[in-house]
DNA sequence: CACTATTTTGAGACCGCTTCTAGTTTCCCT
DNA sequence: AGGGAAACTAGAAGCGGTCTCAAAATAGTG
């Protein structure tokens, strides 16, 4: 009971148990391989000096740190909160402890971090998106450190993936929005600098207007950092031009939510005067009144499937090496035909 | 450029370089202590290799890890993810890596993850709340590990803590909603096992609510996991009572949106028909129209401070024990006196 | 019961880096 | 040029485990 001196390593647990040391590590790692008697009296060695394993020993002679390195963007967002407590579920049911990092959107921040979580000694990493610095890829690759990009899908099949198609999922909602009847858009997208879901989700949309002969020019769209003040933000500048979108089509529904604030503030109605839409169906898009119109992603499943991946990898087993999740939109209550005035002005 | 074999290590630097594997761990490690032209050469072949210090050889010989462990409750809630980036970001800057681990409110959990982290090897550690198991402070205690409590204070002063009063915050709350005229109330708690937050909170409900001699009844008290659909469920219940309350204090804002929600959708006017209040001033609690009465906790100040504090005891500077951050009651749209008819009934 | 097959255990060589000790240079004065 | 201080550097001993390999103990078999 009394607290020793030193905190008490193997070596201690041996000559109290009457063993060797190798039989310690055994009864610790391969319990079956031990004699019970033997493994009894190691036990009861253990708990009475309180006994926990050195880390640092134990990675350094075993080459292996059960240990898997997650960076991602920020933990901000509930989105990724999600995705990342599906991961950490999942390795901890494995025996893995997951490391966190968050470079904040910041690409060197990003190399520094995961160059510190190899340093430490990860058996595994975890990245978001498939936009990475070339040093990023250069570091994994010479130390053939396995690793899986979630949320997006590399284009070019190089890179093993778990995730969305984000460029799908904006075609979707953007269609949803011209079947109703929109013809004047505007979006208030995510910084796309290094963020490829940034880029799909805008490159979508323009994809599918220009399928129906709109252009969505430069001045309607809005690029600004996740949060609810950009959304303000960039709705408040949209809605001042001359000729005011009838459907805000937002990056992500902080943005969005962000958007719908400015618009009970300004006194513009929901849908009636102006369509919002989000990404990622945030818990709270639903609760909102009238309800967000986004676009569902199965981040918790994104996260256990990306966990099971690599954890295939570690035990040797071969996975694919693209894995899409489906996306699913959802239509609530922010999207509406647009006004019969603006609809005429757009017809001109 | 050709990947090496094997990863580069100290010694293939150290013959790269022609010097002693000592000469390069010392120009890593302290540069200014290392003739330049010799440093020069060292710095050369550590670029040429690639070469990236194993961290866990490092921290076995420096008996320094350099990491800090954080275990919280949950990434769900927006409110921690402010304070763990603060933490991150302050002990980044201090050349430390945090270790992140969540619990979900499981105590056992919470045993096994903190002694994980110790196992891995942390330098010091950062828990949030009071409330835990005796185990998992013998552990800590034990091995004399550096910890920082947060978010709450110790009422015995046992440990060190950077926190709120949150029973004061309660109170600052529960008045303002006197003052307004309210005498029916109830609460949607959080789950007070294990969260003396939850607990500080309703009883500062409790106490200021009998200091005007008030009765919280327990069929007034609604006690759940702290989500948008608990809010929305403890609403209903509360609501279909005899006779149901005019004001509703919820453990947070997560309930209290949830909370609203509801009446949205019930059509219970807020806050005309009820007030409703929250706790932690998420920042879309002055977004919602009408914006959440709540109270504000610098929780990002109480990062920096506790890393801050943390930082400090491991460069052997002592600091105060207690550090209690300042509240701010935020009264906004969702408050308001109580409607006459109710308020007559209560009179009787 | 002798002898082989199978467990169970112990000795000791690493794992890659830090750091102490002691030796070697270099530099600057007188 | 000689002498001593200052600045560097090399060698080697751990840090606390894991793991191979061979010896010892136990079980199985005719």
């Amino acid at each position: 009971m009394k607290p020793p001196r030193k905190n008490a390593k193997l070596s201690d647990v041996a000559r109290l148990a009457k063993v060797s040391t190798a039989t310690v590590s055994r009864a610790l790692m391969l319990p079956h391989k031990v004699k019970s008697s033997t493994l009894a009296r190691v036990q009861d060695a253990v708990r009475s000096l309180g006994y926990v394993a050195h880390g640092a020993a134990r990675a350094l002679a075993s080459r292996r740190t059960h240990t898997i390195g997650a960076v991602i963007p920020t933990l901000d967002n509930a989105i990724f909160a999600n995705t990342t407590h599906a991961l950490q579920k999942t390795f901890d049911a494995a025996g893995y402890t997951l490391l966190l990092a968050c470079h904040e959107f910041d690409a060197a921040v990003e190399v520094r971090l995961t160059r510190a979580l190899i340093e430490r000694g990860i058996d595994g990493l975890v990245l978001l998106g498939t936009s990475h610095d070339p040093q990023l890829y250069a570091m994994i690759g010479q130390r053939q450190m396995p690793y899986v990009l979630t949320w997006a899908l590399d284009a070019n099949g190089e890179h093993p993936c778990v995730g969305f198609n984000n460029r799908a999922a904006a075609l979707q909602l953007t269609n949803h929005l011209l079947d109703l009847g929109h013809r004047e858009f505007a979006m208030i997208s995510g910084v796309t600098a290094n963020n490829e879901r940034a880029r799909d989700r805008l490159h979508g949309v323009r994809d599918a207007l220009a399928a129906r002969g709109i252009q969505l020019g430069l001045e309607r769209v809005i690029e600004k950092p996740y949060s609810l003040a950009s959304g303000r933000e960039g709705l408040r500048t949209l809605m001042a031009g001359a000729r005011p979108p009838t459907a805000v089509m937002c990056g992500n529904d902080v943005l969005a939510i962000g958007a719908i604030a400015e618009c009970n503030a300004l006194g513009i109605n929901v849908p009636q005067q102006v369509s919002i839409t989000g990404f990622d169906d945030m818990e709270i898009a639903s609760l909102l009144s009238p309800g967000l119109t986004t676009v569902h992603f199965p981040t918790t499943e994104l996260g256990q499937l990306a966990a099971a991946h690599l954890l295939s990898r570690l035990a040797g087993r071969s996975v694919a090496r693209q894995h899409e999740l489906p996306v699913e939109l959802k239509v609530r209550g922010t999207t509406a035909p647009p006004a019969r005035a603006q609809m005429r002005r757009a017809q001109r």
